[in-house]
DNA sequence: TACCACAGTTGGCGTAGCGCCAATAACGCG
DNA sequence: CGCGTTATTGGCGCTACGCCAACTGTGGTA
């Protein structure tokens, strides 16, 4: 009576087994740097065979690289949800609020690809980032100003990406510095919005180059600057 | 006759060869990622032996962190001279200007130091960056309020730490993208943070976790948000 | 129930890169 | 000119990565 021996491994759906492998990968490379991370430990905490990585990943860092991708989901700055008719004070205040609940519920996420600075340019991850950034930046115009973000002036998109970097860092005081409470993050953040756009944003397009380009189709703009205090 | 022959190899002064080692290395980390560079190609390119560098700096990654030490020496964001008795608008206006000048400069350093973002938590190079940063808020501090910077309250820090990730957000979009002409990253980092501390400091205090805290002591500040508009 | 074909999975080979160390040779000094 | 100091070299050992042929679990089929 021959029983059939218990198989020594699973075989799992190409897609669940990629995940997992992804998953294990995305813990390692956000704890610890990528030299400081070997295929070995990832394939060992998946329980799977260190080829079976490069059969899913050609190689460590194109695996690297999806994980980045993964990463980038947690969106770096704060993102006003679809014009629902309310003002856009509410939409910005309600959406700053909304990202911080974000931040805290994927806060090792968010700090892996947000709160570490590298160094050296890595085009392929700028490349991703960068992306994702601009991706974020299209809803916040979306919110303060009607039409198709993609015929904003590039002015506007540079000091939102200015503001972009400002809430990143304040968050991080919050998240990781802990020398703001979370309400006082949420403060700052909005009051930082309306501020820059406000007073900074009109000084910037005072100096365009081509005058006249962004003089017109702000109306939403001026409704934010009047509004604010 | 035997004349002797002509040497193989130069023996340079124990600096200065470190330092030659040391200049390759960050060019060559500041064009491609840590693991894209090896240590052999650094050898190459500074016409020694590979385990020269070994006995310099001990492993890849020392070598490494030295050259993120040398990239951090150009500043962050904008940095006001020792109070000279200007107003502090002046000091701003002027820190500002010489701060993007300098970036202007150094673009390949500081890109490589701030432009880049890679992932994964990467505690040393952190620290570095961190403590340049803290530093810099440092001096910042000491042009806008009188005293010791030690004895600031901590949200002041965070917010002028805020302020900074917009000034460098700022000046990507002028070095890197070029969605800013040189006199709009000016105006936009100028005005920015005369906003951000009139307008978005305040927001924060009146949340502070013990009130009263720094209700004291902020005399310049004051000086500060009413001089502005 | 037994067989079969597909593809998920393994294990090992070849190579490159890094850490280390003993031997070597350039340079200053008596 | 010889000698000691130490900057510098070259090679050994090990680990990690990329690749691929062989293996095996799994679902379908007669």
């Amino acid at each position: 009576m021959a029983t059939t021996p218990a198989p020594r491994w699973q075989r799992l759906d190409h897609d669940e087994r990629r995940r997992q492998i992804l998953a294990c990968a995305r813990r390692l490379f956000s704890e610890r740097h990528y030299a400081a991370v070997s295929t070995s430990e990832i394939a060992r905490e998946a329980g799977v065979a260190r080829g079976l990585l490069h059969h899913y990943f050609r190689t460590k860092r194109e695996l690297y690289l999806e994980v980045v991708r993964a990463l980038v989901r947690v969106p770096s700055h704060p993102v006003p949800e679809a014009d629902d008719g309310r003002t856009v004070e509410e939409q910005i205040e309600d959406s700053v609020g909304r990202w911080l609940e974000t931040l805290r519920r994927n806060r090792g996420t968010w700090l892996a690809a947000n709160g570490a600075q590298g160094l050296g340019r890595d085009p392929e991850v700028e490349a991703i980032l960068e992306q994702a950034r601009e991706h974020a930046i299209d809803s916040l115009i979306v919110a303060i100003r009607p039409g198709d973000p993609a015929t904003a002036p590039p002015e506007l998109r540079a000091v939102l990406r200015a503001y972009s970097g400002f809430a990143e860092a304040a968050s991080l005081e919050w998240l990781e510095r802990r020398r703001l409470t979370r309400e006082q993050a949420h403060a700052l953040v909005v009051q930082g919005f309306f501020s820059i756009v406000r007073d900074a944003l009109p000084a910037v397009e005072r100096l365009a180059p081509q005058p006249g380009r962004a003089s017109n189709g702000n109306r939403k703009i001026n409704h934010v600057r009047k509004a604010v205090q």
